[in-house]
DNA sequence: TTTATTTATCGTAGTATTGCGATGTTAAAG
DNA sequence: CTTTAACATCGCAATACTACGATAAATAAA
């Protein structure tokens, strides 16, 4: 009891799933656009720049490289973290995919 | 200990992080998807068509309601729900805001 | 009124998420 | 080699989510 059911669900839909599910923190949310505003793409300042305790950054940081949209090089000391295109514009056609699928012409009864 | 943080953040993380967990399930994505396509927009089948207990599905469409995606009319015995113009239509255009912050002629360093 | 149908709600067990202090780990600097 | 800086990981406490049986509520039909 209590575990999501994955079994009864397409492929697709246990996907975008688990990729909404990546972005629907406001923390992350905040993350990722830091990220795509940065222009050195290095972040040791996301720590600073949220409220957040730096084990709590770094946790985010790993879910959103779990799901695939971003992607960390080490780079001396520090971490770049950028996004990840080919998995971002994956998100992007599924997600445009899905949420077109309603005509707004269409009404209700 | 343990609650999300919404403070720190703004009112337009906040509610985009909202919209994205109520989509960030299986379930509700299978839902939401057989209520855009269902031309009834009558759903006392879903538990029939998905394959999740009654007292499950109707959980579900509570959290959809709660998010404001989806509304729900009664309808005699059983209830028509369908897609929520207005919010659907905020979360495209919000959605559709962040995800193309993102250039993808940025390279990553 | 009784019965059947449809949906909502309650209670509960199991699991996952969130946040953070403490502690590792790794690489540059001294 | 030691120190420092930047992250990652561990462990824990608090909370939220998920699924479902049982039960309630409401309406239509008999």
């Amino acid at each position: 009891m209590g575990v999501t059911r994955t079994d009864i669900f397409s492929e697709e839909q246990n996907k975008l799933a688990v990729l909404l599910k990546a972005m629907a923190h406001p923390a992350r949310i905040a993350i990722l656009q830091e990220i795509m505003s940065s222009e050195s793409c290095i972040n040791s300042d996301l720590v600073s720049e949220l409220g957040l305790a730096q084990a709590t950054i770094s946790q985010h940081l790993k879910e959103l490289k779990n799901a695939g949209l971003i992607q960390g090089t080490v780079e001396g000391v520090s971490v770049c973290y950028c996004i990840q295109p080919e998995n971002w514009q994956l998100l992007c056609k599924q997600l445009g995919h899905f949420l077109n699928a309603y005509q707004v012409a269409k009404d209700c009864k």
